[in-house]
DNA sequence: CTTGACCCTGTAGCAGCTACAGGGTCCATG
DNA sequence: CATGGACCCTGTAGCTGCTACAGGGTCAAG
């Protein structure tokens, strides 16, 4: 069983771009890893096992700040598992905000699509609603 | 009765701020307007007009792009409507599938929340979920 | 004449990537 | 041994839609 990767690969097991993978290395989300003789990135396990903690949490939403946080404490395994539940739980809250937030526009659009049944823009509806 | 009004009060007029009524000139979405002497610019009425009804429409979520379409087509007004209302029923889809996408996020950080009822880390099940 | 509120341009930053350009490496084939 | 193509490297710029300066100019009140 090989436990070595090129970036390439590392892509294509946890499925997150390797321009992304990069990029998440410049911000300090995943650690560098060792180098071969040619200055390619060598990636373990340990490596493959954290991108896919983080691709799953970027997947639920987390904003990368929040990723940080729990992988800061998923190494503390001695700590109170509470702020992790607390992240979790503010995650859901924001998104039940965006979701009120677009149930409403979804309301509004809704009142004001087919309100121009083969008319002329100069007295569409949908035109005039938005005029002030 | 003014019609003439400097960039601060176009901005207070219509709940728009400066910079970004300025980042609206630069990108072609407002009209650049007269300059008084002293460079300032001036304002007039159908500006503030054309500001509400972007501020509306970025109000109900439409991108820049649709904005701009449906601007080039309220200055058409012998066009037919129903360009217009395909993109309010486009930008309706666009709602409808965020809405879907963010149930389904709800859904899975419910199921997420509360399963480390104080515990340590290390037996936590929201790391252990996340983790591979 | 000075103060303070306003305005100007130009540029850089935010999130979270994505997409190059212009090179180097590696390995299988001929 | 050479060559081709797939992969990798760095560095930088772009995307959306603003927002925030820095470093100046203008204008009206007191």
């Amino acid at each position: 069983m090989s436990v070595d990767h090129t970036i390439g690969t590392l892509g294509k097991l946890t499925g997150v771009n390797i321009e992304t993978i990069r990029y998440y290395e410049r911000i300090g989300l995943l650690p560098e890893p060792a180098r071969s003789s040619g200055n390619y990135r060598v990636y373990r396990d340990t490596h493959v096992r954290r991108l896919t903690f983080i691709r799953k949490a970027r997947d639920l939403g987390f904003p990368i700040e929040a990723v940080r946080r729990m992988l800061a404490l998923s190494d503390q395994p001695d700590r109170p598992c509470g702020e992790v539940d607390a992240l979790v739980v503010e995650q859901m809250r924001e998104v039940e905000r965006k979701i009120a937030d677009l149930e409403r526009l979804r309301a509004e659009l809704d009142r004001l699509a087919h309100q121009c049944r083969g008319g002329l823009v100069s007295d569409c509806r949908i035109i005039e609603a938005l005029s002030p």
